[in-house]
DNA sequence: AGCCAACGTTGGCTCGACCAACGGTATATC
DNA sequence: GATATACCGTTGGTCGAGCCAACGTTGGCT
């Protein structure tokens, strides 16, 4: 590709678009192989942490629209790794309830993304990871916390 | 949002693309704001540096595909910000040349983008900036200079 | 002359992120 | 107790970025 134009490569956006267009692609790639994408991931990681919740909480904890978070739902019934029940104590609410095969399946998308993270973050020492996490974190930290 | 999920939040890779979910966004609003494009600064950054170029030679610069750049250099021509020639050396090229107003208005995109650099990176000092922009750089050269 | 490669261009596709609106339900206020 | 307000899940979109295939034209090679 060959990309060279240095006004361009000293814009932190820009560098931050183009590494998340690889880390993107290398996900889909990854989780695809498995059958899987990456907001089964995060629904699952998120149930498996906090326990049951209703697709509404989903969404907040994942940042994933609620509409989105339903088909999500929908495919992750499918293929019986959680559960849809209506609430009974707040009939608008359904509980999603991740399943034994659930929590298999979380593992095995664990493994497959740490993967992912080794093939994204090659160049870079453990050490040089752990900064760039950190940085990126606080960066989103900031943006996600404060209002608009 | 209140985004919380802890194994979420150690994935590099979902760290990269919310962040560029913001950059992008930050991206867009500062440039909307001036009747402007990410791709508009790529390609007159690159005419810039470079010198007139074919549009083939802009797309391997910059990233953006032929057929994008096709319709990047109508708007950027639209603007009297580029001209657009015919190669007389070579009939399938054309030649992009940067105007004077190109020129004024690159300044002023780069005026723009500076300032919105500014605020994706708020929480972090000089140093840790350019220690991201060092980090993401190598990991970005990684996945472009190998083939695949 | 004939074949292959490169260029610009058109027209399309896909996917992620988002938004508006609806019916159904809970909560608060009077 | 009626009414307004807010929330939940769901449907059905929109929008833009990144791609890809194909075509006619032109250049280079042999």
């Amino acid at each position: 590709m060959e990309i060279g134009a240095t006004r361009l490569r000293a814009k932190a956006s820009w560098l931050i678009n183009k590494t998340s267009l690889h880390a993107h692609r290398l996900v889909a790639e990854g989780l695809g192989s498995v059958d899987a994408r990456g907001y089964h991931f995060a629904i699952l990681a998120a149930l498996d942490e906090y326990g049951p919740a209703s697709q509404a909480a989903l969404s907040q904890r994942t940042g994933i629209d609620r509409s989105d978070t339903v088909a999500m739902v929908n495919e992750l019934v499918d293929q019986h790794l959680v559960v849809r029940e209506p609430d009974p104590d707040d009939r608008r609410r359904n509980v999603i309830t991740i399943t034994p095969a659930g929590r298999r399946r979380l593992e095995r998308l664990e493994t497959v993304l740490s993967e992912v993270q080794d093939e994204l973050l090659a160049p870079l020492s453990a050490a040089e990871r752990r900064q760039l996490v950190g940085l990126l974190a606080r960066v989103l930290d900031h943006h996600t916390s404060q209002a608009g």
